[in-house]
DNA sequence: TTGTAAGCGTTATCAT
DNA sequence: ATGATAACGCTTACAA
């Protein structure tokens, strides 16, 4: 109540129900081996004084945080958010905290260590095993490279990817182009790969992948470029949806028609994609499953519950609309 | 490296260093009464040893967690994730942690008294007020109800939802319909006053408001009972975009143009309000500032620094695009 | 400039 | 069934 009462602390709780701390202790622990009388006063002490225990001297005593922590590169665009659901989801069944850092931000070199400072294990998306895997704490990766000595979890990607320019290839269309930055995640690397074996399984070469990050503005940027006779292709294989929504739009405000023109499709199927006209088709993952699991992994792993690392593929799913070419289905929003 | 090998703490760093642990905390302090040849010497320590400190036992010597909690409702649609990122961003540059908490997940009770416990304030978005008020933590509210004696952050509604129906009424509609449930959260509340106060304002009486969660599929009823004529309306004025976008999508489907035969208008600006055609006409708030600011109130109240509490109301504003009757601007996405 | 030692608020091991 | 008391790993006077 007042800004410098002393905090209510376990002995002001026992003196108050005339007990020793250890009994309060344990009438917090929920043992059974305290009288039914003294529990009930223990707990009427505690609502009396609205005492509420440290997380911190527990922590120390106890050896654990009972948190787990989630750096997530940025929080833009649905991804991040339904991941993060699904960890702090899981992590809440597990009855663990959850602690997190967005490391885009400047300073985060520094905001990466104090986390693993109150944390017991730690997910990462989207950073480089070496710096991670000698912070002596528990770490689980989210969408990175399969290493046989750390837990990894991840979607397909490469199959996805596959299926997806392969269905293109029976609209008849042959001039792609994949535009995204293999270089800058795993993730989009494995699209790629997915991309140029389709071309393989044709026969055919990949061409050079349209190197641009995943904003809006780099696809609009991109999209100029094909108004302007720069890029030629009847199909465009992004590697976001957002990338390829801004590029669809940009290019039907120029008066090129979508799929009639030019072909795209995106990966992630975020909301928009299924209220623009044409649909784009796209592919889902289940973002929330990967984040559940992250979570999960992290915690047997601190539990020592684990045996070994294990390394998880989450089943991805094509979804078909208009924007390849294929008829409109108007089932959905 | 080993699953079981005991933690690194000071004493070996101050052992392998030939210190005392009390130069090897004040070395990590930064403190500058130490020789620089000591510093050196601890500084090796720490990293041949790989040591991490026990953010528990330094919380429970500082009595300061140097972590802000966040208890969110959920984390659907861009709102929350953005609120988030806000607030973790200032929270990172005032170099304290973020703990998170989903307070839809069943338990949440338990975990929001968990969570109180290992940190040293709370920002809560949608939560009634005397529950959160004596958890003896400094606490600030986001959107919630403005009280005099508790720091609260929010946006300006009333006023937003009083000039968006006042340019639905310029277009020389007059048949308007609030939709979505002004019980449900303090905010929508303050929109539909506003939306009310418009009609006052022209000496009309406003109808009833259609009562709607919000989500998509109740969108999508809402959008039926219009088609079936159970509903009669020239223009809608709706709770959020998720509802506005629903119920544009089934119309338009069911061959209702808008916004020749109907306007539609939202609130919150999402990504996909300018990706459809008509682009949706929306109120834009400055969702990230508002995270941002809990989380410098909330830091200056756990640190002493704040006099009183203090009630923010972050300006809002209108967004016109084509779905409220005016001639679509080209220049969005 | 450095060391000694007293907390910080719990849990858990002994006794009783 | 309960109470002392020793950890837990730091920070911070106070001494030297």
């Amino acid at each position: 109540m007042s800004p410098e009462s002393p905090a209510v602390t376990i002995y002001a709780v026992a003196d108050h129900a005339r007990v020793s701390i250890a009994t309060v202790s344990r009438v917090l622990q929920g043992s059974t081996l305290v009288a039914e009388s003294t529990r009930q006063r223990v707990l009427d002490a505690v609502r009396e004084l609205d005492y509420l225990p440290s997380g911190a001297a527990r922590s120390l005593a106890e050896r654990r945080h009972h948190t787990l922590g989630l750096v997530l590169p940025e929080l833009g665009g649905p991804y991040y958010a339904e991941l993060l659901a699904g960890f702090e989801t899981r992590a809440a069944e597990l009855r663990q905290g959850v602690m997190l850092v967005i490391a885009g931000n400047e300073d985060h070199g520094d905001a990466v260590h104090s986390l693993a400072t109150r944390v017991d294990g730690i997910a990462f998306l989207g950073t480089d095993v070496e710096r991670v895997t000698r912070s002596a704490k528990k770490v689980v990766l989210i969408a990175g490279d399969a290493r046989p000595d750390v837990d990894v979890i991840s979607t397909e990607n490469h199959h996805g990817a596959q299926l997806l320019t392969e269905h293109l290839f029976a609209h008849g269309l042959r001039r792609l182009l994949f535009v995204g930055d293999p270089g800058a995640a795993h993730d989009v690397r494995e699209r790629h790969e997915g991309f140029v074996a389709a071309h393989l399984d044709r026969g055919l070469q990949a061409r050079e992948p349209v190197l641009a990050p995943f904003r809006e503005s780099d696809g609009r940027r991109v999209a100029e470029r094909i108004i302007d006779g720069d890029l030629e292709a009847d199909a465009l294989v992004c590697g976001n949806d957002e990338l390829a929504l801004a590029i669809m739009a940009r290019l039907m405000r120029a008066g090129i028609e979508v799929p009639v023109d030019i072909a795209v499709v995106g990966w992630d199927d975020v909301m928009t994609a299924r209220y623009v006209r044409p649909g784009l088709t796209t592919v889902r993952q289940p973002v929330r499953a990967v984040g559940a699991l992250a979570a999960e992994r992290l915690f047997h792993l601190v539990s020592g519950t684990a045996k070994d690392a294990e390394q998880h593929v989450l089943p991805t799913e094509v979804v078909i609309r208009g924007s390849c070419g294929c008829p409109e289905l108007a089932t959905d929003p």
